[in-house]
DNA sequence: TTGCACAGTATCGACTCGAAACCATTATTT
DNA sequence: AAATAATGGTTTCGAGTCGATACTGTGCAA
């Protein structure tokens, strides 16, 4: 029998938690506990739907009510800016402030991170990408979470023309640099399994 | 510039609070938070070199302080069993009570784990252990963290016998079972940069 | 013996977190 | 149109995490 996926899984847990402690080490002098780095983090990569406590609160794996808690305090710092949907009033769209921008820029929370794959090859990197993140979207299938995915992977992402892009979903407009950010509508693409690259 | 080490940092973050929520439900019924069901995970994984309130701190990414609280509370449902180290009376050792087994067995914390890596290539897998394991022993020597790994990939590993092993840092005969379990003087052997296998 | 390093415990205060109740807005039914 | 349900967020509550600091007891070395 082999154990590999419980050494996976070991793995994933024991970086998950120095991750975590790297993002209270980056936090630690503006006070902020590393779900609140995370947030953080999270609103660089959210789209126009993905930008909502709601949205957010799934990501992280949280309930609406701690988020709120976290937000109203991420708020209260003057690290993100909370302002109301045009549409529909019941929804808040949160966005990162500019004393937000340059917490990140400043504690670079992923720094440690980014140091310790300097050595790893772009195509090991690649493999082990494609490998969790089918194992994230079949948890999430089998626990009928949303998604997460960036648009340009998402079956309702249309091309327009060389530079304008569409989100056959909702129907609207999407710039370049939001069809690389985090969506919450994303599905896959009807795709077989995919094998390592060589 | 390439992108793929964040998205596999996101991965990880993103998969790792999924283990924790799902550490979060396994133990609701006991009343126990996520990191008391990864420490009673630990101890099922743990030798006689890493079975301390010490190590298991270092592991959970916790300062002692903290792992002694966690540890009370496990002692106290019954849980744990705490007992003296008979060379070094400062040291405790810690090991699962039977209703700790019982409860792991009940609980099955890693299940929908396993079941999300059920459609993965063990080849792919084992592809994506090896960078990560990289990964977190380059980030371990960049902040002096103690490695912890399996005794038989250890430098200090010696085979006695087919059946009789050796760890030649202690002197310490090991058994077969003992030396699969997560050592905490595990040093790394002196290898050039594996490559993926097809 | 004196001092110091080390393993672990105790105490404190700030904060997380889920549960449940609640409010305002939108959607649906009648 | 009015009543009802569903939805996105907020508030409140209590149990518990967590790091910091101070503390106890053991081992070790000058």
């Amino acid at each position: 029998m082999d154990k590999s996926p419980e050494v996976l899984l070991e793995l994933v847990e024991r970086l998950g938690n120095l991750l975590r402690s790297e993002f209270r080490r980056a936090g630690a002098d503006e006070q902020l506990q590393p779900v609140h780095v995370h947030a953080l983090v999270y609103l660089t990569r959210a789209n126009r739907y993905s930008n909502t406590p709601q949205a957010m609160a799934e990501y992280l794996g949280l309930t609406k009510g701690t988020m709120s808690q976290s937000l109203l305090l991420l708020d209260r710092r003057g690290l993100i800016e909370r302002y109301q949907d045009d549409l529909d009033r019941r929804v808040v769209r949160l966005r990162l402030s500019t004393s937000g921008e340059q917490f990140l820029y400043d504690a670079q929370p992923q720094g440690a991170w980014a140091h310790a794959t300097r050595n790893i090859s772009p195509n090991r990197i690649r493999n082990a990408v494609s490998a969790l993140r089918e194992t994230l979207t079949t948890f999430q299938a089998d626990n009928e979470g949303q998604p997460f995915g960036t648009c340009s992977g998402c079956r309702h992402f249309e091309r327009l023309s060389a530079r304008a892009y569409r989100c056959g979903l909702m129907g609207d407009r999407l710039s370049g640099p939001e069809a690389r950010k985090i969506c919450w509508l994303y599905e896959e693409k009807g795709s077989g399994a995919e094998e390592d690259e060589e």
